[in-house]
DNA sequence: TACGCTTGTATAGCAAGCTATGCAATATTA
DNA sequence: TAATATTGCATAGCTTGCTATACAAGCGTA
Protein backbone atom coordinates (compact mmCIF):
# COMPACT_ATOMS: atom_id res chain seq x y z
CA UNK A 1 0.00 0.00 0.00
CA UNK A 2 3.03 2.30 -0.21
CA UNK A 3 4.13 4.30 -3.08
CA UNK A 4 7.23 6.31 -3.45
CA UNK A 5 7.57 8.87 -5.81
CA UNK A 6 11.52 8.44 -5.80
CA UNK A 7 10.69 5.28 -7.38
CA UNK A 8 8.25 6.16 -9.53
CA UNK A 9 9.29 6.40 -12.85
CA UNK A 10 6.70 9.55 -14.12
CA UNK A 11 7.51 11.06 -11.59
CA UNK A 12 10.90 11.45 -12.02
CA UNK A 13 10.54 12.05 -15.64
CA UNK A 14 8.29 15.12 -14.55
CA UNK A 15 10.36 16.49 -12.11
CA UNK A 16 13.71 16.14 -14.25
CA UNK A 17 11.73 17.73 -17.34
CA UNK A 18 10.99 20.38 -15.52
CA UNK A 19 14.21 20.82 -14.30
CA UNK A 20 15.72 20.64 -17.71
CA UNK A 21 13.30 23.18 -19.39
CA UNK A 22 14.47 25.91 -16.35
CA UNK A 23 17.79 24.96 -17.70
CA UNK A 24 17.42 25.78 -20.81
CA UNK A 25 15.10 28.94 -20.51
CA UNK A 26 17.99 30.34 -18.35
CA UNK A 27 20.16 30.32 -21.20
CA UNK A 28 18.22 31.21 -24.02
CA UNK A 29 16.33 34.45 -22.60
CA UNK A 30 19.01 36.06 -22.84
CA UNK A 31 18.49 35.31 -26.83
CA UNK A 32 14.80 37.13 -26.72
CA UNK A 33 13.01 33.47 -26.87
CA UNK A 34 11.81 30.98 -24.97
CA UNK A 35 11.53 27.37 -24.16
CA UNK A 36 7.89 26.25 -26.20
CA UNK A 37 9.36 28.38 -29.25
CA UNK A 38 12.58 25.50 -29.40
CA UNK A 39 11.29 22.75 -31.27
CA UNK A 40 9.97 24.93 -33.50
CA UNK A 41 13.00 27.27 -33.94
CA UNK A 42 14.95 23.97 -34.30
CA UNK A 43 12.76 22.83 -37.53
CA UNK A 44 12.04 26.44 -39.36
CA UNK A 45 16.04 26.51 -39.22
CA UNK A 46 16.13 23.68 -41.03
CA UNK A 47 13.62 24.46 -43.37
CA UNK A 48 11.24 27.52 -43.38
CA UNK A 49 8.25 28.58 -46.18
CA UNK A 50 6.08 25.56 -44.90
CA UNK A 51 2.99 25.57 -43.59
CA UNK A 52 1.57 24.60 -40.18
CA UNK A 53 0.48 21.18 -40.79
CA UNK A 54 4.14 20.43 -42.48
CA UNK A 55 5.29 21.83 -39.14
CA UNK A 56 2.42 20.21 -36.94
CA UNK A 57 4.18 16.52 -38.57
CA UNK A 58 7.28 17.56 -36.73
CA UNK A 59 6.47 18.90 -33.71
CA UNK A 60 5.01 16.46 -30.87
CA UNK A 61 2.61 18.96 -29.67
CA UNK A 62 -1.33 19.46 -30.31
CA UNK A 63 -1.99 21.51 -33.38
CA UNK A 64 -4.00 24.56 -30.71
CA UNK A 65 -0.50 24.60 -29.02
CA UNK A 66 1.38 24.58 -32.21
CA UNK A 67 -1.05 27.62 -33.26
CA UNK A 68 -0.72 29.43 -30.09
CA UNK A 69 2.90 29.42 -30.25
CA UNK A 70 3.09 30.28 -33.63
CA UNK A 71 0.86 33.65 -32.63
CA UNK A 72 3.44 34.69 -29.95
CA UNK A 73 6.43 33.94 -32.08
CA UNK A 74 4.89 35.88 -34.83
CA UNK A 75 4.56 38.36 -31.77
CA UNK A 76 7.82 38.40 -31.04
CA UNK A 77 9.22 39.28 -34.45
CA UNK A 78 10.46 35.29 -34.62
CA UNK A 79 8.21 34.60 -37.55
CA UNK A 80 6.20 35.89 -40.37
CA UNK A 81 3.27 34.63 -42.16
CA UNK A 82 2.44 35.06 -45.78
CA UNK A 83 -0.32 33.18 -47.62
CA UNK A 84 0.19 30.34 -49.52
CA UNK A 85 -0.56 30.42 -53.08
CA UNK A 86 -1.73 27.08 -53.59
CA UNK A 87 -4.42 27.19 -50.86
CA UNK A 88 -6.34 29.84 -49.13
CA UNK A 89 -6.46 28.09 -46.09
CA UNK A 90 -3.18 27.57 -44.93
CA UNK A 91 -0.31 30.26 -44.91
CA UNK A 92 3.59 29.89 -45.67
CA UNK A 93 5.62 30.73 -42.43
CA UNK A 94 8.97 32.23 -42.56
CA UNK A 95 11.78 32.99 -40.03
CA UNK A 96 12.57 36.80 -39.62
CA UNK A 97 16.54 37.81 -40.07
CA UNK A 98 16.64 37.99 -36.18
CA UNK A 99 15.52 34.31 -35.40
CA UNK A 100 18.04 33.28 -38.31
CA UNK A 101 20.40 35.40 -36.54
CA UNK A 102 20.13 33.25 -33.11
CA UNK A 103 20.37 29.96 -34.53
CA UNK A 104 24.00 28.99 -33.28
CA UNK A 105 23.65 30.49 -29.75
CA UNK A 106 20.72 28.36 -29.32
CA UNK A 107 22.00 24.91 -30.43
CA UNK A 108 25.19 26.20 -28.28
CA UNK A 109 22.74 26.43 -24.83
CA UNK A 110 20.60 23.01 -25.70
CA UNK A 111 23.99 21.05 -26.42
CA UNK A 112 25.23 23.09 -22.63
CA UNK A 113 22.25 21.80 -20.95
CA UNK A 114 22.38 18.32 -22.54
CA UNK A 115 25.53 18.15 -21.47
CA UNK A 116 25.74 19.51 -18.06
CA UNK A 117 22.39 17.75 -17.28
CA UNK A 118 24.41 14.93 -18.09
CA UNK A 119 28.02 14.99 -16.65
CA UNK A 120 27.00 12.34 -14.20
CA UNK A 121 26.29 9.80 -16.59
CA UNK A 122 29.50 8.31 -17.96
CA UNK A 123 29.47 8.66 -22.16
CA UNK A 124 27.93 4.82 -22.32
CA UNK A 125 25.71 5.84 -19.56
CA UNK A 126 24.26 8.45 -21.63
CA UNK A 127 24.29 6.57 -25.07
CA UNK A 128 21.84 3.95 -22.89
CA UNK A 129 19.82 6.51 -21.62
CA UNK A 130 19.12 8.50 -24.29
CA UNK A 131 18.26 5.42 -26.24
CA UNK A 132 15.94 3.91 -23.00
CA UNK A 133 14.05 7.41 -23.55
CA UNK A 134 13.67 6.93 -26.94
CA UNK A 135 12.52 3.23 -26.31
CA UNK A 136 9.95 4.61 -24.10
CA UNK A 137 8.48 7.05 -26.26
CA UNK A 138 8.15 4.81 -29.06
CA UNK A 139 6.31 2.37 -26.64
CA UNK A 140 4.09 4.81 -25.68
CA UNK A 141 3.20 6.36 -28.87
CA UNK A 142 2.00 3.29 -30.35
CA UNK A 143 -1.19 2.86 -27.72
CA UNK B 1 25.94 22.50 -37.37
CA UNK B 2 23.29 20.41 -37.12
CA UNK B 3 21.55 19.29 -34.32
CA UNK B 4 18.94 16.85 -34.01
CA UNK B 5 16.03 16.74 -31.37
CA UNK B 6 16.05 12.71 -31.65
CA UNK B 7 19.53 12.47 -29.76
CA UNK B 8 18.77 15.76 -27.28
CA UNK B 9 18.16 14.03 -24.04
CA UNK B 10 16.54 17.65 -23.26
CA UNK B 11 14.02 17.01 -25.71
CA UNK B 12 13.27 13.43 -24.96
CA UNK B 13 12.97 14.14 -21.65
CA UNK B 14 9.93 16.93 -22.34
CA UNK B 15 8.34 14.55 -24.63
CA UNK B 16 8.29 12.00 -22.34
CA UNK B 17 7.03 13.50 -19.43
CA UNK B 18 3.69 15.15 -21.41
CA UNK B 19 3.24 11.32 -22.37
CA UNK B 20 3.49 10.30 -19.29
CA UNK B 21 1.20 13.10 -17.80
CA UNK B 22 -1.28 12.05 -20.53
CA UNK B 23 -1.29 8.55 -19.76
CA UNK B 24 -2.02 9.22 -15.92
CA UNK B 25 -4.83 12.32 -16.79
CA UNK B 26 -6.61 9.39 -18.42
CA UNK B 27 -6.40 6.66 -15.84
CA UNK B 28 -7.37 8.90 -12.67
CA UNK B 29 -9.47 11.33 -14.65
CA UNK B 30 -12.82 9.40 -13.29
CA UNK B 31 -11.44 9.54 -10.37
CA UNK B 32 -12.16 13.49 -10.42
CA UNK B 33 -8.48 14.59 -9.86
CA UNK B 34 -5.83 15.89 -12.02
CA UNK B 35 -2.17 15.07 -12.88
CA UNK B 36 -1.02 18.29 -10.63
CA UNK B 37 -2.77 17.02 -7.97
CA UNK B 38 -1.60 13.61 -7.70
CA UNK B 39 1.85 14.98 -5.91
CA UNK B 40 0.28 16.85 -2.99
CA UNK B 41 -2.21 13.89 -2.98
CA UNK B 42 0.61 11.32 -2.60
CA UNK B 43 1.60 13.42 0.83
CA UNK B 44 -1.50 13.93 2.47
CA UNK B 45 -2.21 10.38 1.83
CA UNK B 46 0.73 9.85 4.42
CA UNK B 47 -0.01 12.74 6.61
CA UNK B 48 -2.34 15.44 6.55
CA UNK B 49 -2.64 18.01 8.93
CA UNK B 50 0.20 20.07 7.82
CA UNK B 51 1.27 23.50 6.94
CA UNK B 52 1.68 24.08 3.35
CA UNK B 53 5.27 24.98 4.48
CA UNK B 54 5.76 21.29 4.90
CA UNK B 55 3.71 19.82 2.29
CA UNK B 56 6.19 22.49 0.07
CA UNK B 57 9.34 20.80 1.51
CA UNK B 58 8.36 17.65 0.26
CA UNK B 59 7.25 18.81 -3.30
CA UNK B 60 9.33 19.82 -5.95
CA UNK B 61 7.56 22.74 -7.44
CA UNK B 62 7.67 26.44 -6.80
CA UNK B 63 5.33 27.86 -3.59
CA UNK B 64 3.21 29.53 -5.84
CA UNK B 65 2.67 26.75 -7.99
CA UNK B 66 2.19 24.75 -4.58
CA UNK B 67 -0.39 27.64 -3.21
CA UNK B 68 -2.71 27.74 -6.61
CA UNK B 69 -3.00 23.97 -6.76
CA UNK B 70 -4.00 24.04 -3.39
CA UNK B 71 -6.84 26.38 -4.19
CA UNK B 72 -8.08 24.37 -6.54
CA UNK B 73 -8.11 21.15 -4.48
CA UNK B 74 -10.06 22.98 -1.97
CA UNK B 75 -12.62 24.08 -4.61
CA UNK B 76 -12.59 20.67 -5.91
CA UNK B 77 -13.27 19.44 -1.81
CA UNK B 78 -10.40 17.63 -2.47
CA UNK B 79 -8.84 18.96 0.93
CA UNK B 80 -9.80 21.50 3.87
CA UNK B 81 -7.90 23.93 5.71
CA UNK B 82 -8.20 24.91 9.54
CA UNK B 83 -6.51 27.96 11.29
CA UNK B 84 -3.29 27.03 12.85
CA UNK B 85 -3.23 27.32 16.38
CA UNK B 86 0.16 28.16 16.58
CA UNK B 87 0.53 30.61 13.53
CA UNK B 88 -1.68 32.72 12.81
CA UNK B 89 -0.35 32.89 9.26
CA UNK B 90 0.00 29.49 8.74
CA UNK B 91 -3.33 27.13 7.97
CA UNK B 92 -3.68 23.35 8.50
CA UNK B 93 -4.11 21.36 4.88
CA UNK B 94 -6.43 18.27 5.44
CA UNK B 95 -7.78 15.93 3.51
CA UNK B 96 -11.60 15.46 3.03
CA UNK B 97 -13.01 11.68 2.90
CA UNK B 98 -13.47 11.73 -0.50
CA UNK B 99 -10.18 12.34 -0.95
CA UNK B 100 -9.02 9.48 1.41
CA UNK B 101 -11.17 7.38 -0.14
CA UNK B 102 -9.62 7.82 -3.80
CA UNK B 103 -5.71 6.55 -2.45
CA UNK B 104 -5.66 2.68 -3.77
CA UNK B 105 -7.35 3.55 -7.16
CA UNK B 106 -4.62 6.21 -7.48
CA UNK B 107 -1.87 4.26 -6.55
CA UNK B 108 -3.00 1.75 -8.70
CA UNK B 109 -3.07 4.38 -11.77
CA UNK B 110 0.67 5.23 -10.99
CA UNK B 111 1.63 1.62 -10.68
CA UNK B 112 -0.21 1.34 -14.44
CA UNK B 113 1.09 4.03 -16.41
CA UNK B 114 4.59 3.40 -14.98
CA UNK B 115 4.50 -0.39 -15.65
CA UNK B 116 2.97 0.13 -19.15
CA UNK B 117 5.65 2.95 -20.36
CA UNK B 118 8.26 0.57 -18.83
CA UNK B 119 6.97 -1.95 -20.29
CA UNK B 120 9.49 -2.18 -23.31
CA UNK B 121 12.36 -2.68 -20.97
CA UNK B 122 13.59 -5.47 -19.27
CA UNK B 123 13.38 -5.56 -15.42
CA UNK B 124 17.00 -4.75 -15.02
CA UNK B 125 16.61 -1.76 -17.62
CA UNK B 126 13.71 -0.50 -15.92
CA UNK B 127 16.16 -0.59 -13.01
CA UNK B 128 19.24 1.02 -14.54
CA UNK B 129 16.64 3.77 -16.05
CA UNK B 130 15.45 4.88 -13.09
CA UNK B 131 18.58 5.17 -11.58
CA UNK B 132 20.16 7.46 -14.01
CA UNK B 133 17.01 9.50 -13.75
CA UNK B 134 17.57 9.91 -9.62
CA UNK B 135 21.08 10.71 -10.82
CA UNK B 136 20.53 13.08 -13.54
CA UNK B 137 18.13 15.01 -11.14
CA UNK B 138 20.14 14.81 -8.15
CA UNK B 139 23.18 16.15 -10.54
CA UNK B 140 20.60 19.34 -11.90
CA UNK B 141 19.68 20.09 -8.27
CA UNK B 142 22.88 21.29 -6.94
CA UNK B 143 23.95 23.86 -9.39
C1' DT C 1 -23.46 22.50 -59.82
C1' DA C 2 -24.85 22.07 -55.29
C1' DC C 3 -24.39 19.39 -51.34
C1' DG C 4 -21.80 17.56 -47.85
C1' DC C 5 -17.31 15.79 -46.14
C1' DT C 6 -12.51 16.84 -45.13
C1' DT C 7 -8.76 19.83 -44.12
C1' DG C 8 -6.10 23.82 -42.22
C1' DT C 9 -6.15 26.90 -38.81
C1' DA C 10 -7.96 29.60 -34.94
C1' DT C 11 -10.23 30.22 -30.57
C1' DA C 12 -12.10 29.25 -25.94
C1' DG C 13 -11.24 27.63 -21.68
C1' DC C 14 -8.71 25.14 -18.46
C1' DA C 15 -4.44 23.13 -15.69
C1' DA C 16 0.13 23.46 -14.19
C1' DG C 17 4.27 25.49 -14.15
C1' DC C 18 7.22 29.67 -13.51
C1' DT C 19 8.93 34.56 -11.60
C1' DA C 20 7.90 38.60 -9.19
C1' DT C 21 5.50 40.92 -5.87
C1' DG C 22 2.35 41.99 -1.97
C1' DC C 23 1.08 41.60 2.70
C1' DA C 24 0.05 40.35 7.30
C1' DA C 25 1.93 37.80 11.22
C1' DT C 26 5.85 36.59 13.71
C1' DA C 27 10.61 37.13 15.23
C1' DT C 28 14.70 39.74 16.07
C1' DT C 29 17.36 43.39 17.45
C1' DA C 30 18.79 48.06 18.57
C1' DT D 1 9.54 48.47 23.19
C1' DA D 2 9.77 50.26 18.69
C1' DA D 3 11.79 49.51 14.39
C1' DT D 4 13.22 46.17 11.22
C1' DA D 5 13.70 41.64 9.18
C1' DT D 6 11.85 37.22 8.18
C1' DT D 7 8.30 33.98 7.25
C1' DG D 8 3.98 31.94 5.33
C1' DC D 9 0.98 32.39 2.04
C1' DA D 10 -1.63 34.66 -1.81
C1' DT D 11 -1.96 37.05 -6.10
C1' DA D 12 -0.76 38.84 -10.71
C1' DG D 13 0.70 37.82 -15.00
C1' DC D 14 2.90 35.04 -18.12
C1' DT D 15 3.99 30.44 -21.03
C1' DT D 16 3.10 25.89 -22.43
C1' DG D 17 0.36 22.28 -22.70
C1' DC D 18 -4.22 20.00 -23.29
C1' DT D 19 -9.30 19.08 -25.20
C1' DA D 20 -13.16 20.68 -27.59
C1' DT D 21 -15.13 23.44 -30.85
C1' DA D 22 -15.71 26.72 -34.71
C1' DC D 23 -15.21 27.97 -39.32
C1' DA D 24 -13.86 28.99 -43.91
C1' DA D 25 -11.68 26.88 -47.96
C1' DG D 26 -11.15 23.00 -50.80
C1' DC D 27 -12.67 18.45 -52.57
C1' DG D 28 -15.73 14.75 -54.12
C1' DT D 29 -19.71 13.10 -55.63
C1' DA D 30 -24.57 12.60 -56.75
Amino acid sequence: MKFKKENSAGYLVNHMARLFAKELQHCIAPLGIVVGQFPILLELWLKDGVSQKDLLSKIDVEQATLANTLSRMERDGLIMRTKNPADARAQLIWLTDKARALRDDAYDCAQNVNTQALRVLDESEQVQFVEYMRRVIGGMQDC
